[in-house]
DNA sequence: TCCTAAGCGAGACGGTACGTCTTGTCTTCCA
DNA sequence: TGGAAGACAAGACGTACCGTCTCGCTTAGGA
């Protein structure tokens, strides 16, 4: 491929990623991005289909980056209560370090596209990692696997969201720590009686 | 008030209401919500600062219903297990009731305004709830009070989410049962290790 | 005719003509004018059938007040360089103290109708006149009759136009003497070779 | 310029014209324009400011015409009589020629935009003319040569008025006639006491 | 080394939705 | 009970984006 495509393509993520913390998502015009990154309209449509586009192909990386802990954390042996849903941390240190980024991607300013993207990434993690919960350990299995993934996503994200809204008084570590109280009980414990 | 004036919002929720099943809400236009209300574009700017404006009215009345139900839930006596939270159920069947409207309000289609004003809505019942809790029983107080609503409040719309896109097929007491059983672990057994 | 109903109406036009030296006949809204006369929607339009109408019926009087004029001059002897188009000079003076109404009708600001209306104004004076003309001297029957009314009329606002825009540096009797030397001639020279 | 520019520009006027000679300039709506333009609404604001600016910059078109017809009869030798105002034969013959285009312009369904704009550009012809009376000729420098700008502009205007009213049952040289006759007396004689 | 296809910026263009504004009609309410 | 207040439908306005397109210029990468 073309040098030049390559260049092109990374100037729009830049543009996308800097407007997108100062104006968030929905408020980012294609005309923005173009101005920002010194880009013709005709190429921007020409590399992606619209502003969406450009934003779900920047969270590749994220979902690639996430992925490796996982498999790192799969490998590693230990119940799933120390090793299970093993990429949280890495996340939360991600977020951490990006959290401007991030601010913009799950704050007020963001857009349904961009949540709907970020839960599919989370989703399939943590659908990997059920997977391998089911067979060894006490199993949640009598609860539909759909609605716990659900369950696990919508209580990652909302751990993010308030852990950013408080201005991260918290190291990731907490954060973490809190989200795995919050969500580990409900799937470990399905035997005790409610 | 001007008579008139009741029957024109009436026409103009109706109108939201009926385009949002149909299309979802980000696809519906102004001009659509007046043609179909049979209602003048100066009229609509007259009650109304734009679409979310009318979206938001609408669902205070959702508000209402939930908390006359928690009002209820609060005055019978028992332990939080059985009583806390306790609009879920007139939630889960109130989404069962009006499974379009929430299909669109909660759906693939929806947007990010309507998703922010539920989860308000949602987040002063479950604070309210929340407050009972800590004095009476085993307390969550050691998890910080926000997190722990913005994770019941997340739980509770991934359920939603998961129990509309499954089309239904478990009862509203069912899919409440489920809700419970993944979120009041977490409330309840604080004090249990990790 | 009740009492109140002419002070609705006498409003209306003080407000009409305050607004229209303010910002120029076109610019005044419907509503601008029921703010300044204080006066409601419906009522408005029960007394007019619209802006026009009102400025029209406004017109009437100036109408009555130059034929009064013209009446007079047309008892008086003389030739009809003398006393031709008499209501002239008693124009030039009306205009003079109300220079800023006129300025409003006819200037920049001005509008169609309110033109087209003076001109209507103006053209019946001015055929009165010249029907006087035609038997009693050297004659411009020659040349069609419609024509030279509507050459009379539009050198009159002209002059007047001419006149206003320069700020009135002249008196009414100085631009009234420019007015005759320019029309006068057209209208008695007829036999004159070209 | 790119070529697509002047396309869009003729057929916006052509457009503008045709919806003129059937409405009248103040009833046509810039949608109504477009709609017979086949262009888009924000093409069309960035070309012009609005409906004003694209009737303006059609009548540039005319005032080239008229200015050449002018020094074509500047240029040649003869009294004023004979030769001032040249270029009104010019300007009879193309009103007569685009009759149903001036009947809009100029007619009962007119607007103050499009005769402001005629007349400046009729006293632009005019004041040319009259620069070379005076010098060469008995003058009309007596009266103000503003006056007599403006005079000449009303009558031409009065009599083409007039003219196209009377379904233009003379010749364009009998109109000329008529308004010759009308008009340079006033300017030749003012030597003569009234 | 040339030269040819591609990548590119610039921006014109047709559309569509927006929120504002004004008009003339129609309804309510109050004095 | 008649007029003031103002709600209303209609629809034009000028602005802002969108996604498609045409145009030349530049520049890689194969001949």
């Amino acid at each position: 491929m073309d040098r030049r495509v390559q260049r092109t393509r990374d100037m729009l993520h830049q543009a996308l990623i800097s407007l997108m913390i100062e104006k968030g998502y929905e408020a980012v015009t294609v005309q923005d991005i173009l101005d920002r990154a010194n880009v013709g309209r005709s190429t921007f449509y020409t590399h992606y289909v619209g502003k969406q586009d450009l934003l779900i192909s920047g969270l590749k990386n994220l979902s690639k980056h996430l992925l490796e802990h996982q498999r790192a954390a799969l490998a590693s042996k230990g119940s799933f209560r120390e090793t299970g849903l093993g990429f949280s941390l890495a996340l939360f240190e991600h977020v951490h370090s990006h959290r401007n980024v991030y601010n913009a991607i799950v704050g007020r300013q963001s857009g349904t596209v961009v949540m709907t993207e970020l839960r599919a990434v989370l989703a399939d993690l943590v659908r990997n990692d059920l997977k391998t919960l089911s067979p060894n350990e006490r199993s949640s299995s009598d609860l539909p696997r759909n609605a716990v993934v659900h369950f696990v996503v919508g209580a990652l994200i909302s751990v993010i969201t308030w852990w950013l809204d408080e201005r991260s008084k918290l190291s990731p570590a907490e954060a973490d720590a809190i989200f795995r109280r919050l969500t580990l009980p409900a799937i470990l414990n399905q035997g005790r009686p409610l």
